[in-house]
DNA sequence: TTATCGCCGATTAATTTAGTCGGACATAAT
DNA sequence: ATTATGTCCGACTAAATTAATCGGCGATAA
């Protein structure tokens, strides 16, 4: 039904937990896995995904924690899904490996992967801040914006 | 990944199939399911399924078959993925009905709702000749329009 | 030097998707 | 009428994917 992984539901809430914080905060795991009720041990996986693709930034020992590593008006969601899911493919036969029994005689696959890549577009269209603006995090962003308006 | 089901692969097979087919032209499950390779029992489940939602016509009893009964120019992949996968949504939890532990405080829900939205509309503005017109029965087709053409 | 954090591989459990089985009903041809 | 060939339908098993857990390591601020 093209959905969604569990996953990337977490990660894109731990973004937005991250989202337009202060200067220096450091949001940890266990903070952010109590806040939304997502369990320890996996929400600690994911975050680490998004680290190591650059997404989120860590900072170890104790009073560590993760920084938003990217900015949320030019980070997409396409990024933060091909990060945590692997590749968006409507279509499950990619040419060479893992090939169907169909593959050969398979007429719907050209086209499909042309709406795929109008659909990758598509994702790779929307910002993280159109998620993120919807919350209460948005009054620290007007601030932020106010500030940086200021020297234009 | 946003992937589609096998079974709408080959539904959309199937379709593809009986898409600009001569007037009287009946396939059957057997023809299709020899072609493309498709496990016969599972072929018949989803002719059935589309038979059902009205995408094709079944005609019984020997030298029986299905029909297409939707014109390729003005039915849309989304109709046939619902038809299969039932409703598209990339988040899981639907108001009401099975909420998960996050529902109360997540912060991703409304947001994702509205870019699922926009998906459906992109979904349903593909048509099922976009999908079908890259094959050998594209000349059947421009035959098919020569015709129409003598008399506008 | 220790308690608190992130890091990592492997494993198990749950859910979803794929494919199968067995038997009913419809009908055109013999 | 009987038969062969087709659709129809529910329940089932198998495979694949996703969700969640476990156990131990390494970094570092207090
Ligand atoms: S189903 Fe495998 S190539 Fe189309
Ligand atoms: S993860 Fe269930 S409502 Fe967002």
């Amino acid at each position: 039904m093209l959905k969604l992984t569990k996953k990337t539901d977490y990660a894109l809430m731990a973004i937005n937990y991250m989202a337009y914080r202060k200067e220096g905060f450091l949001a940890n795991t266990r903070n952010i896995s109590e806040t939304y009720h997502i369990p320890l041990e996996q929400l600690a996986k994911i975050l680490q995904t998004l680290s190591k693709n650059g997404i989120i930034v860590s900072h170890n020992g104790p009073k560590g924690g993760y920084t938003l590593g990217v900015d949320p008006e030019q980070f997409t969601l396409g990024e933060v899904i091909r990060a945590i899911e692997g590749p968006i493919q409507m279509i499950r036969c990619i040419e060479g490996e893992s090939s169907c029994s169909q593959t050969e005689q398979c007429t719907i696959r050209t086209p499909l992967i042309k709406i795929e890549q109008q659909l990758v577009d598509f994702l790779d269209n929307i910002t993280i801040d159109t998620i993120c603006n919807e919350n209460e995090a948005i009054d620290q962003k007007k601030a932020i914006r106010g500030l940086s308006n200021i020297s234009p």
